[in-house]
DNA sequence: GCTGGCACTCAGCGGTTCGGAGTGCCAGCA
DNA sequence: TGCTGGCACTCCGAACCGCTGAGTGCCAGC
């Protein structure tokens, strides 16, 4: 239908205008600075549709039209294509990403990158644990009964950690338990999956040396609870001075909460576990479930797929805002980010 | 003097009062608040000698009075002791940081638990590279030019690089390279200060056999210009949300510029790089040679002595706030806070 | 040298006015 | 049936006004 196509095209400049102007816009204005055929009257009656049907809305009578929650989802996902980068932001990308040997650092970059290319706040989460494979594992003696383990991924990821361990006891004269805890860890876990982990453990406790056990009893425990559990992902957060770009127009009640939230990480981290390469997901305002969010919206995405199943992201990128934001700009940075980084992940 | 002791006291009271209501102070809420035994229109000449001596000002006629950064600094040297923590206080700093056991651990509890009990924002530094001594190096190869180095130190602190090396050539039959280099390296650098790492390379070079000395070139390049430079140093920072307390009353211009400087980490970095353990260092407002901090103090301490030289700290903390601040309570924080970390750091 | 009194200043607050942008509705036209 | 111009209406926001109250500086007297 005709009519039906029409509201749509002033749904879309609705939001268009709002986004760049950041003030209500009237039937008057739109019909200026949209080519749409019609006169201001006749967008008036569309508006009233679109107000209807909850779109649009109007901060107090007499003001001009802006789009609901419902009315950005819309556009989002009917009326918006991602649109492609310039060759200059194309440009920026690489050259900000080149030149980065270090996960940390290609991390680091990457989220002041993305900030700065979207101006708003920009998050990506450290390749997730459960999805990488451990290329090595370190051990070294801090006490007589603890040890630092380091974890190396074969995303290039470092963790470690502290294990308060029991006593050797019946260790053969000579031997060197530590060294022996080492080579024995490295030949169970090298090459698999920290997914997998858990169950590699119980056969490694089965065939390790009596006088070892105690020690790989530990170690594993710590291991398996603090590395594979979702809840041990870490996220890095950029561009928080970006928040205050439009004084308090955008987030109405304070900014406080959002950053709060930020600092906190667990609810972004939620919204990172559900991401797939490839897939820009949108979350707008009240569809966070988290308050602290609601007023703002999250761009996000998922970078570097695991091993080739194209569902399975090594984790997530993306950007918070305000809800009034620039979708098919952020969604277009967003991808061609997470992108980039994925390549750079798999050669290394 | 007489007339100066009282002068000083009603500069102090004037403080105080600011400090906890946020209003301007006038001469009538002071005599009221403070025994100070004289009569408002006696405080009023008082104030108006303090304002031409440039310790307080008016943000316009007909209002009370308000500290200046002069007032503030007077007022921390000369007219305010470090006010003793609270038990409850002691025992909130207690229960938040045991428990922790690893460094990155006991820093991010540090930096929230300072956050929370001064309600701003805390810093911490990580343990300087340069003043720590080596436990142990450990390397990885990735690619046959490409290796992980990992760094531990005796404070705990895990940092690893990523090594572009040549390829090895005349290694003799059956030998293992990256194990040797590990071995050497090692046999070099463990129990050595970071700080006399470059000494130690020159050496290394000369007896490290042939097939070798590429590697350890390259590794020991890339370690003395990126572990022992200062710039490497890193900032964790925690509690930004704080700054959003009081509005838009604290930070009158914004606090997108204060955000940034934290987010970029060097300023910060270069006050932690004066402090030293015991002597809390307070900066304020203008005194802060960095723009961006115009209009906020900043309390910083050392934690940590550095193996019993007492000039000498691991690495500085401190908490950022606006001007107005209980600068008292705030260093008394800060002070125990880093006591108790450096005790925390000596342990392990 | 302190004090009470007094005249003065000025930010903040509530009330009022006014212009402009925007709306909804309606009658007329294709 | 659907679009359009015209018109009356609403209401925000800026500007203006006068008032009040807190606070000051100054001065004469104790």
């Amino acid at each position: 239908m005709a009519h039906e196509e029409r509201r749509l095209q002033v749904l879309r400049a609705i939001v268009q205008d709002y986004v760049s102007t950041n003030d209500p816009v009237g039937s008057k204005a739109l019909a200026a600075r949209h080519d749409l055929g019609v006169s201001p009257a006749t967008i008036r009656n569309d508006m009233a549709v679109l107000e209807e049907e909850g779109y649009i809305t109007q901060p107090h009578t007499s003001a001009g039209r802006v789009p609901t929650d419902k009315g950005y989802r819309f556009f989002v996902d009917r009326l918006s294509a991602i649109k492609p980068l310039s060759v200059a932001e194309r440009r920026a990308i690489e050259r900000f990403l080149d030149g980065a040997l270090d996960l940390d650092d290609v991390l680091a970059r990457t989220v002041r990158l993305l900030a700065q290319l979207t101006r708003n706040v920009a998050v990506i989460q450290y390749p997730t644990l459960s999805r990488s494979a451990v290329r090595h594992l370190e051990v070294v003696q801090l006490a007589t009964t603890r040890l630092l383990v380091v974890l190396i991924t074969d995303t290039g990821r470092v963790e470690q950690r502290v294990v308060e361990v029991p006593p050797v006891v019946d260790a053969p004269a000579g031997s060197d338990p530590v060294a022996e805890l080492r080579t024995l860890l490295n030949a169970a876990f090298v090459g698999a999956k920290l997914a997998d982990a858990a169950t590699k453990v119980a056969d490694l406790l089965d065939t390790a040396p009596a006088h070892l056990r105690g020690l790989v009893a530990a170690v594993s425990a710590t291991l398996v609870e603090t590395l594979v559990e979702p809840g041990e992902d870490r996220l890095l957060v950029g561009g928080t001075a970006n928040l205050t770009r439009g004084g308090a127009l955008d987030f109405p009640g304070t900014l406080r909460p959002l950053l709060e939230a930020l600092e906190e990480q667990v609810v972004v981290l939620r919204l990172m576990g559900e991401v797939a390469p490839g897939a820009v997901l949108v979350s707008i305002g009240e569809e966070n479930e988290h308050q602290s969010f609601t007023g703002a919206s999250v761009v996000s995405v998922g970078y570097g797929s695991a091993g080739g199943t194209a569902d399975l992201a090594l984790g997530g990128l993306g950007v918070v805002g305000p809800t009034r934001m620039d979708y098919p700009g952020t969604m277009a940075a967003v991808r061609a980010v997470a992108r980039y980084v994925g390549q750079l992940l798999a050669e290394s």
